[in-house]
DNA sequence: TATGCTCATCGTATATCGACGATGAACGTT
DNA sequence: AACGTTCATCGTCGATATACGATGAGCATA
């Protein structure tokens, strides 16, 4: 019980103004403060890419994952619409991405926005590349 | 029952030769025979490349890939020795690989000789790289 | 304050995973 | 033919994934 039941996120991460249709040019979440380590050695490596693809290892997630990395959908709302899944659904996996350190989550009013972590991509291309 | 038990592989791959340390400079597999078509759609990336990823999705199984395209290690035992899990559970790391597409084997004598697929392997970095 | 919207979590059911020991098939050798 | 080696599969167990509806917290607005 020491975990809160029923909090959306914690009370941290916020953001005043996310996505916002407008500026669709620019970044939509902060410049991520330290995330996605470089692995030092092999065996952590593995992990960190079997983690990674795990996260991935769902075509919905894959799909979440295009979504918000074209910035057509930021919103959880939209993604559910654009996917054939439930609300509830949908929301696990999002979580699932997030646990992995593939997204990051800006609470904004009454919604939620997703962006993804660039710093995760990168490492992710990168420990595939070094296979 | 019309699946036989017991068959250790369909008879139809074998190799007379496979990975003798002699040859170790030469790629121990034959040129493969057409695999990993390029998905046409989205969806069928989307599934492509979570088959991908799921079967990337465990340690162990990151860590056999990279026994395999070190060239490390190529006949089951060998790679049996090198991880910290039962024979029958590298037989089933091994398993899923081979489901997935990412990796084949080859009969040799009373060993098996596994080798990455190399165009899976490519499909995987392109399917990654154009996330 | 009261209402509606958005989204995370709970609870549940089914399916798959991950691990192991045991068993047996295929093969080479004795 | 008999034996030993190598490896896939079976059977089992606990843990995790996947999906959904139901519920409630947080926020904005009426």
């Amino acid at each position: 019980m020491s975990a809160t039941p029923f909090a959306r996120d914690t009370p941290a991460d916020r953001a005043e103004s996310c996505c916002p249709e407008a500026t669709a040019g620019e970044p939509c979440c902060p410049p991520a403060l330290m995330s996605a380590v470089a692995p030092v050695d092999e065996s952590a490596a593995n992990e960190q890419l079997a983690r990674y693809a795990r996260a991935l290892g769902h075509p919905a997630r894959v799909a979440i994952m295009r979504l918000l990395l074209r910035r057509e959908a930021c919103v959880c709302g939209e993604i559910v619409d654009e996917l054939p899944l439930a609300q509830s659904t949908v929301s696990q996996h999002l979580k699932q991405l997030k646990d992995a350190g593939l997204i990051r989550g800006a609470i904004d009013g009454p919604r939620v926005c997703y962006c993804v972590e660039p710093a995760a991509i990168e490492q992710l291309r990168a420990l595939i590349a070094a296979l």
